[in-house]
DNA sequence: TCGACTTTGTGCATTACTTCACAAAGGCAC
DNA sequence: GTGCCTTTGTGAAGTAATGCACAAAGTCGA
């Protein structure tokens, strides 16, 4: 069993629906922070970011103890602090893979580069799209990739291409020593212990909206429609 | 105690963590019909989905025992149920309003047009863009959004504005009477009860990739840096 | 028809997450 | 100081999700 020794009750074991959270958290704070608010109570932080009061600072609580009884949370120390623990006070780079419209979409996305994320690199198999200026940076051709990657640092890799290539791209990626990688091609990549993948698919949310959509209209799906394929 | 109203077969509560998972499967399913597999036991469709194949029994049987012991699913049929189930099977018209770099990925993505979901308007506030032809469809100006919304049957609105525009959309989205909205500005949206927003933040899965990053390299966040902010 | 074999569907134990509710901590007025 | 007021931080209770392990149900060859 690989699990944490049950000695250590203390160890940074951050759950990862606090995790998950977090990013939401700082970015309600960066919002108070533009409007010059020094400090929240965890009740209005809560209301910001769109979730329970009690939820946040439970997940407050798992970075320490920041926050002043009978007033609340410096905004900008609290942001320093969730930053820290998400690793974004470091610079980090990141080279994105397939600059298709969701390639361009993510290079140009303000929220990356203003939370420690530099992009460092953009490839593309393309001939057609090699060449391209693009936020700043000139399009390179993928043959590049490992190149780039031990070059300029990257250790975190967006995988934006068609899906029929993801899994090329991952591999080579992987070899290069790189053990981040995000993934939007919808497919699901195979890797070896100890890389992490974390995917996004935009079809998933619209599909799970789909679904309470439908319960709204007509409770559920529709019945008495019959398959007619064969089972056999 | 399970009681069942003798009008629905089955009961009407599957677990929120389980439609997440449906897309998923549906998607490795897709795969597997492609390849023209005929049946596929849950052992491989878990593998093919990424997940453990107890819980993707588990989530299957809330639609129903739709396998066969011994043998497995039936791939067609299998994606007929759970396309019926999230309410694929049906049509949907959406809207997507900001038709910057995202929106326009979004509306060429295969992934939606082959789910049953049909871009029925693209909207921009920027007369520059207005008039552009995109996937098939003219981007118009985003003040006929209402117009748009009723005449077209639109039941679901996909913003992809930048942050500052998203909460006017959304309200005026809501009184045309939409109940489904899928948010890709980084903000929360406010909206009356009834109302279902989904969100998905481009920059989130990137933050817990770093949060894992940095665990790997060093343990955990930068120690002995100190806050050199005002705390009191 | 039977018996060996495969794979589903699910009861149950476990783990993870959420929410409640309140004691303790600190600020502030006087 | 003292006492009131606000808000945090957290045990404890409640709820949801996960994973194990196996009986039941079905297939298939002989």
């Amino acid at each position: 069993m690989i699990r944490r020794t049950p000695q250590q009750p203390r160890e940074r074991g951050i759950p990862d629906a606090t995790v998950a959270r977090l990013p939401l958290y700082l970015r309600a704070l960066n919002g108070l922070a533009e409007r010059a608010v020094a400090t929240v109570s965890s009740e209005d932080l809560a209301v910001a970011a769109g979730v329970n009061s009690a939820k946040l600072r439970k997940d407050l609580s798992h970075l320490g103890s920041y926050g002043t009884r009978g007033v609340g949370y410096d905004v900008q120390y609290l942001i320093y602090q969730i930053s820290r623990e998400l690793g974004l006070t470091q610079d980090w780079a990141v080279a994105i893979v397939g600059v298709g419209n969701l390639g361009r979409a993510l290079a140009n996305y303000g929220g990356f580069v203003s939370r420690g994320f530099r992009v460092a690199g953009l490839l593309d198999a393309d001939p057609e799209v090699v060449g391209d200026h693009i936020a700043g940076l000139v399009v390179e051709h993928s043959d590049g990739l490992e190149s780039v990657i031990a070059k300029r640092g990257v250790s975190i890799v967006v995988i934006a291409t068609p899906a029929p290539a993801a899994q090329a791209v991952c591999d080579r990626v992987i070899a290069s020593g790189v053990t981040s990688i995000l993934n939007f091609a919808p497919v699901v990549l195979t890797v070896p212990a100890g890389v992490d993948v974390r995917k996004v698919d935009l079809s998933i949310e619209l599909q799970i909206l789909a679904f309470h959509e439908q319960r709204k209209v007509n409770g559920g799906p529709v019945m008495g429609e019959e398959w007619a394929g064969e089972v056999s």
